[in-house]
DNA sequence: GTTGGTATCTGTGGA
DNA sequence: AGATACCAAC
């Protein structure tokens, strides 16, 4: 075909694995190393060769990833890229699932359950069924029906399995396979999917594969590609497999993606995937590529990062590489506490901005808790510099934008118990909490949704009450608009008349005021939705719907509408950052139990995905690489301490500032640090100490009482004796020998250290 | 049925 | 600290 002057700015891999259309192919991909690009040239050098855009199926991580994808691919082809199936997994998903809704008993307008809806349909079950919600806590449900999901364990093979139950009954929770079945129907019955069931039911649809609609996905869908392949979780894996391995097929499939990015195995990602992969391709001539050259960060920084990895026992063999030579050291910060980790870095920040004229949006400050990002937004504001911050609570999830979607919600499918729940008393108009229970029992009894009890009791009850029957009457007023007005009048309306508006704009407080300009951003969205005319087109179809527009944010991510020309400072975790790059980086808490975080340090599996994320963080920068860490935190409103994390000593010395406070790299700083020696390390001790310090009858006496002689009580390193006291005014350090701990001397700063006397 | 106060608890990440 | 759950009083 004619222009294929793009492959001309690629290496000889990047070539050969754009090149490379016929037959499976693995592409492992390190960071920086022009992924994105081999993909969409590879997409052009699809559509290139004649294929039309609509047999392209290209499955990514995010939204904004395929946006980007789309676009460059635009850039290279024009207007031939129309109809290419680019998309998350979810998404794409859950448009083949509408236009195939009737095969599995679901509506085309079926809703998606978020988490938050998944969550109360547990809980009520469990309240249902009497049972301790303490045993049976809604999160860990979840997770686990999840987890079973995405190994493709269906409610009826979970209860036939006798492992599962035997662990669950070991564990004393007999009733999972129940809670797990109840869920599912409930689900059902409310015509909704959770985030699994997109992924689950269409690989169940391609496993009954009714009319063969298996074979015309099969048919459609000639050219495969998987980015980030190493965070997909079998059931994805098994969905793509049904597509292009089967008899006949010329598997044209490609995957990317690199075991050392693996983050995502707490959604059931395994790298097993990769190695799967392999086998399964091996027998019809898969190709391996690897992409080792880094085009992104300086030499400091991959050879930390090679460094770093190392340390990982299990990972395919490759050697990144910068062509970008050597340019500046990485900074370590130390800082007292969070506060002050805050204070520092924004001030590196801006003193790098200002001496290299880096522009903010070249600069982010990730984290590895969203809880992280507080103190950051604080010195920003102080210090007048724009920022935004990605992830945590996204638009759609504040509560009075989730109260207007619920109404639509319910407006296009009343079975909807979630969103009816929500709104039958919201605003108030006198439905108590003692009809809705009575209604839910009648609902739960006869297994119906809600709103046919809600609609008889209502209506055709003679002494239905007023309220109730005015509330169905609205409700159905709304249902036979639903054809005839576009979804923009239909959402005004709905918010007006419920009197969602007026009693948001009865509260005159700044909250008040915000959430009022939320609701109409909300109607602005769903103006925008109705109006744009090319986003959404599908096959050439233009899906201007209500259901459209409420599938598409029901996966919305505020990572979505991140513009490159935001001239902000980014706030995100590391998860989030995922993908992208930045000049400057600063990856902050690098402390042990927070960087690991203590929920993943018990097992090497944990740290080393801990490890690997941190490898994700230090990898996103180009340029300026800051690290910091505190020694102490406030945590659920208490201060506590904390030390440097392990993964800071495993980064090579010669790659970092020479006045970096690293402990145990015995830097010149330490000796001289008024803090050192002010976070022990005591690892080992505390995490097997049990609690018995943290009765609550502990109350701190005030640091200036405090003598040395007395004998005193540490909630964490128990009873010990003040040995001395110096330092002056605000800085008093006071030297305690604990009688209980491994490494008893201790020099705690008094103002922090809370210490209780114990009297003699 | 509603309101407002207090007790309780938070286990990371996100489509 | 901040959100949510639960309970007593209106």
């Amino acid at each position: 075909m004619s222009n294929q002057n793009y492959l001309n700015s690629l290496n000889t891999v990047q070539k050969d694995a754009v090149t490379t259309l016929n037959g499976p192919v693995l592409v492992i991909a390190g960071p920086g190393s022009g992924k994105t690009r081999v993909l969409t040239y590879r997409i052009a050098h699809i559509l290139q060769s004649g294929i039309s855009a609509d047999r392209i199926l290209s499955l990514t991580f995010t939204n904004k990833a395929a946006k980007e994808m789309q676009e460059r691919i635009h850039s290279v082809v024009g207007a031939s890229a129309n109809g290419i199936w680019a998309g998350t997994f979810h998404s794409l998903f859950s448009r083949i699932l509408r236009m195939e809704a009737h095969h599995i008993g679901y509506s085309t307008s079926f809703t998606i359950y978020d988490t938050e809806d998944s969550k109360n349909v547990l809980s009520a079950l469990i309240k249902e069924l009497n049972l301790d919600k303490e045993t049976y806590q809604v999160n860990n449900l979840r997770n686990r029906i999840s987890a079973a999901k995405s190994a493709l364990v269906t409610p009826t093979m979970y209860e036939a399995n006798a492992e599962f139950l035997k662990q669950d009954k070991a564990a004393g929770r007999p009733m999972i396979a129940t809670l797990y079945r109840k869920y599912t129907e409930r689900c059902k019955r409310a015509g909704a999917m959770d985030f699994d069931d997109l992924l689950y039911r269409l690989y169940e649809l391609l496993q009954r594969n009714p009319e063969n609609i298996l074979d015309k996905y099969r048919e459609k869908f000639k050219y495969v590609m998987v980015d980030e392949f190493q965070d997909t979780n079998h059931l994805q894996y098994a969905i793509i497999r049904k597509l292009v391995h089967f008899e006949g097929s010329s598997r044209n499939i490609c995957v990317v993606g690199d075991d050392a990015q693996s983050i995502y195995s707490f959604r059931g990602a395994t790298i097993q995937n990769i190695l799967d992969f392999e086998n399964d391709f091996k027998p019809f001539g898969i190709q391996v590529f690897k992409l080792e050259q880094n085009y992104r960060s300086s030499e400091e920084i991959v050879q930390a990062a090679n460094v770093l990895i190392q340390h990982n026992t299990k990972q395919i063999q490759k050697k990144i590489w910068s062509h970008k030579g050597a340019g500046h050291k990485i900074k370590v910060i130390r800082s007292v506490s969070d506060s002050e980790e805050g204070k520092q870095v924004i001030n590196t920040l801006t003193e790098l901005r200002n001496r290299y004229h880096l522009s903010f949006s070249d600069i982010a400050i990730l984290y590895r808790t969203n809880a992280q990002s507080r103190v950051f937004e604080e010195y920003c504001r102080r210090e007048n510099i724009p920022y935004k911050v990605y992830g945590g609570l996204s638009f759609y999830q504040r509560k009075e934008v989730k109260d207007l979607i619920a109404y639509l919600r319910v407006i296009i499918n009343p079975s909807d118990d979630e969103a009816l729940k929500r709104i039958i008393n919201y605003p108030r108009r006198g439905i108590g909490d003692t009809s809705i229970q009575k209604m839910l029992q009648m609902s739960a009894e006869k297994e119906i949704p809600l709103w046919e009890v809600v609609k008889v009791e209502g209506i055709n009850n003679q002494k239905a009450p007023k309220l109730l029957k005015q509330f169905v009457e609205m409700i159905l007023s709304f249902t036979e608009k639903k054809d005839t007005e576009n979804a923009f009048d239909l959402a005004t309306l709905a918010a007006k008349q419920s009197g969602l508006i007026d009693l948001l704009k009865a509260d005159g407080t700044p909250e008040g005021v915000s959430k009022v300009e939320n609701v109409n951003a909300l109607l602005d969205a769903v103006k925008n939705f109705v109006d744009e005319d090319e986003s959404d087109q599908l096959d050439g179809q233009l899906d201007k719907s209500l259901v459209s527009f409420l599938q598409s944010i029901a996966l919305y991510t505020d990572m979505d509408d991140k513009e490159a020309g935001d001239e902000t400072v980014t706030l995100m975790s590391v998860h989030s950052a995922k993908g992208l790059e930045f000049k400057a980086v600063f990856v902050t808490g690098l402390e042990e139990n927070l960087f690991p975080s203590h929920m993943s340090m018990d097992t090497t599996e944990g740290l080393d995905e801990e490890r690997r994320l941190f490898y994700v963080a230090i990898t996103r920068a180009e340029t300026f690489l800051t690290i910091s860490y505190s020694l102490s935190r406030y945590k659920f409103g208490q201060m506590k301490y904390s030390e440097m994390s392990r993964f800071l000593e495993e980064l090579p010395g010669e790659y970092l500032e020479s006045t970096s406070p690293m402990r145990s790299n015995n830097r010149s700083v330490q000796t001289t640090s008024t803090v050192t020696g002010f976070a022990p390390n005591t690892r080992k001790p505390l995490s097997k100490m049990p609690d018995k310090f943290n009765a609550e009858d502990f109350k701190a006496s005030p640091p200036e009482t405090l003598s040395p002689g007395m004998t005193v009580l540490h909630q964490k390193f128990g009873i010990g004796k003040i040995t001395k006291i110096d330092g002056g005014r605000d800085n008093r350090v006071a030297t305690i020998l604990f009688k209980d701990i491994d490494e008893p001397e201790r020099r705690l700063m008094l103002k922090f250290a809370k210490l209780q006397i114990i009297p003699q």
